[in-house]
DNA sequence: GCAAAAGTGTTGTGTCTACACCCATGT
DNA sequence: ACATGGGTGTAGACACAACACTTTTGC
């Protein structure tokens, strides 16, 4: 076992023309808050395997394209793919027995959708909220609560909430989301104020007019980035000196 | 655009049997500190393309075996994979331009050894210093450099220290160690105690004799636990009312 | 005693939580 | 006026950074 491997030598190239190759998917945990819930985006199997179960959208990885393309290209027959407001990539299954009679590699996908957009879809698709999840195919269960840790690391450390939250927004709505995902009460109070001091939000200057039970009107925010950006870098071992 | 696509149903298994598949190669960035200096374990290409170059250790997925067992399979053949303290999946690159002729995806996985063991290396493998890289082979460059991102960050809040640390150490090796990593500056005070207070460290009982300078003698103090934990969970937004 | 290295005491600062209180609107 | 919801003031807890100081050794 001393033998240097060659990943893409000619020599190793040549093996590989031969070799015996897995296909490969491509899947997508997508994630909007609905009905102040975290909901996932599945559709329901009408085939063996896993019939009736639930599974993520996706589909087979074609030639020339990457892995995102091939994720959004699947994910458009299932929702306006415009309507998403962040796409990174989770984490590449490999278990050779992950799919019945197929040697089948699935690199997953965390997609995220605004809240309030409510997209077209087929028949056999349905949003389910992530902590009631019905039967799911395959690995697909581990792969969507990992879509949801994704999301909840990410929500602590950067902007990510400017993916659930609408253009402009409240502190209030903004609050419900995050509890939504985070699965825990968070307080209005302090979420304003450390995404403030953070200059991840920002005031429009337009306020918001009370329902019909009154109530002193809200200020509108907005995200001052739409692109993910790491706003608390490192939570010790900062660099000295700042 | 509206028909279900149906990942791993019969008739889109059908398909997949006659559809073009890529390959796919897992890569590793093993990474341990030498001499003071976070390096990273790669392999002279002799061959065409990027003849010269330097590159990950890896190879060909074979049938029946995860990305994982692939890894460890080919690292085998350049170092003892025992000697590895910790082995975490990276990313998946799938550019179609990523290898001349050939549509390969790459896994790649990171890799850490603890400081001290020294593995015996063939004769085309080297250690090199992560921030001053030679000419590195396809995207090998880019993934090398997000394996130093992963651990950096790890570093700051999960107990992942002790994959670069032996079983026991002083305070002032370890600092010593998180300072090659991370690439500044560690307080050996402020490292101490915020390890010890998150209960990362504990001290062993055992003291180090000075050398032939002299001074005090330095305690000796052992990572609790040997296994990836979150230590520092949420930077913010921690649920209320702990 | 003196130099060297390790470790502790202490103070300051920044960030977040909690809760009280004030503000602006509808009825 | 009062209810309703929004926003601010302020105090406290906590964790970390910085630095002075003490401890323990070799020479």
């Amino acid at each position: 076992m001393r033998e240097p491997t060659s990943p893409s030598a000619p020599e190793a190239r040549a093996s590989a023309a031969g070799r015996e190759r897995p296909t490969h998917v491509t899947l997508a945990v997508v994630l909007q808050v609905r009905g102040g819930r975290l909901q996932a985006l599945l559709w329901q199997r009408a085939r063996e395997p896993y019939a009736g179960a639930w599974a993520l959208p996706g589909g087979y990885l074609e030639p020339t394209e990457t892995l995102e393309a091939s994720i959004r290209r699947h994910l458009a027959a299932k929702v306006d793919v415009r309507e998403l407001s962040h796409l990174e990539q989770l984490e590449t299954r490999s278990d050779p027995e992950r799919v019945p009679g197929e040697w089948q590699l699935a690199t997953a996908y965390l997609g995220l959708a605004p809240v309030g957009v409510d997209p077209a879809v087929p028949e056999d698709t349905a949003w389910h909220p992530v902590d009631r999840l019905p039967r799911l195919a395959f690995d697909h269960g581990p792969i969507t609560l990992a879509g949801r840790e994704r999301l909840r690391a990410k929500l602590s450390y950067t902007n990510l909430g400017f993916a659930l939250a609408p253009d402009e927004f409240t502190i209030a709505q903004l609050r419900d989301l995050y509890a939504a995902a985070m699965g825990h009460h968070v307080s209005t109070t302090n979420l304003q104020r450390v995404l403030v001091r953070r200059r991840v939000l920002e005031a429009t200057g337009a306020r918001r007019d009370p329902g019909p039970a009154g109530g002193r009107p809200a200020g509108l925010f907005r995200f001052r980035s739409r692109e993910l950006e790491v706003t608390d870098p490192f939570a010790v071992l900062r660099p000295p000196g700042r």
